[in-house]
DNA sequence: GGAGCAATACCACAAAAGGGGTATTTTCAA
DNA sequence: TTGAAAATACCCCTTTTGTGGTATTGCTCC
């Protein structure tokens, strides 16, 4: 049996359940100490701060905060951070996002022990863990520079507009709120549909659940 | 310190680090034993029968398949089987379907630990346990025989659309799949509206994905 | 055998969404 | 300091939704 090096664990989960849940399956291995957990995406900097974790395990769905940026967030603020991703999404897009955005490793909450335990083995000895459920493992690195480029690169006012239609919001009301003009909104509206490939709001709808609102 | 009586318990969760976690933290309780754990419905009716379980567990979010409906089944079949729902969800309907379907709990997975062991004893010892975040516990009883009765109360056929309307089809090509009048399917939208009391593609979807498509 | 509901279908009108453009200002990085 | 994106805004026109009705056919339950 291999022994490994010891490591501090943060959980940052608004699931509470899993988030105790999982702890306590952490408990289980020797080298795995969980230093603590946080449910809220602003509680998660002052923890860092005070708990010194060596290894973040972050959900992507944080009450409408977008778990990979957050993640961006930490890595800027702690470079010697590792940050792995947990995420109920099999989705190939998400997890090149996460990869771009620095982070460590993808693994689904419908991973195995085993596969969890791997994961964090190899993230926090400095190697990455990206995996997915039965696809291969990661995109081919050609179609650069054309339309499929600029494709999900949703900007900051387009995510805005993106959580107000999900809302249910009309683009009246997300003009109103927004302080823009409608046909600013329809403008947005017109470049999101374009950038995600799609036409439709049940389609927007549909997107914006499985990356987490 | 309270002793409790023994149970065993079988969870039915597709996400099975949730699972495991679960399992691992049930297990730090000396009367609750986890005797088993499968990841689809199918697999549920052989693992009680083989398991015999006084308490399932179980998720409202099982691929594809209904949670409530799998409940409902799994009593029909058990008949003294306690059953509580594992949900992300904080719907006051769908924990009044649950109720409805003579569910004996509902927990969110956003619950504290001490939520859940007191939800599992409650129930197991007879009584039932529904718990949403903030909101208040239960309903007022009242408001019978009106239209609020109805709401939620979608046809057959009404569902069969609703799942269509979800995959972004259009009410043309509902109509076209379905071999209906597109005049049928703008009424059945109509009665799903006024039934689920909305008004929007965007709040059908966001109400349909809450229920797990 | 009639009340109630599910499923079907039609009409008409108003309000949004979707698709095609073009154009100005601001911001930011190379 | 120049050039590319981002954010803003307008026009026009088509399609789809959303809302308000009415109506017929079966089926089931008491």
């Amino acid at each position: 049996m291999a022994t490994y090096p010891s490591v501090r664990i943060l959980l940052i989960d608004d699931h509470r359940l899993f988030n105790d849940a999982l702890k306590t399956l952490l408990t289980t291995q020797p080298d795995l100490t969980v230093c603590g957990q946080v449910f809220t995406a602003n509680d998660a900097l002052p923890a860092i701060h005070r708990l010194t974790p060596q290894l973040v395990l972050l959900d992507v769905n944080l009450q409408g905060v977008n778990g990979i940026d957050l993640g961006r967030q930490l890595l800027l603020h702690f470079p010697g951070l590792r940050v792995m991703l947990l995420t109920m999404y099999n989705q190939p897009k998400l997890l090149e996002e996460a990869r771009q955005a620095g982070l460590h490793g993808y693994l689904l909450k419908d991973a195995t022990t085993d596969q969890l335990l791997t994961g964090i083995r190899t993230v926090v000895t400095g190697g990455t863990y990206f995996s997915l459920n039965e696809f291969g493992t990661s995109l081919p690195d050609d179609h650069f520079g054309d339309d499929f480029a600029r494709r999900l690169n949703l900007t900051f006012r387009e995510v805005e507009v993106v959580q107000l239609i999900c809302q249910g919001l009309s683009s009246e009301q997300i003009a109103a709120q927004l302080n823009l003009s409608v046909d600013t909104v329809k403008t947005h509206r017109k470049n999101i549909y374009f950038k995600l490939g799609i036409n439709k709001v049940a389609d927007l709808i549909q997107f914006a659940v499985k990356q987490g609102i």
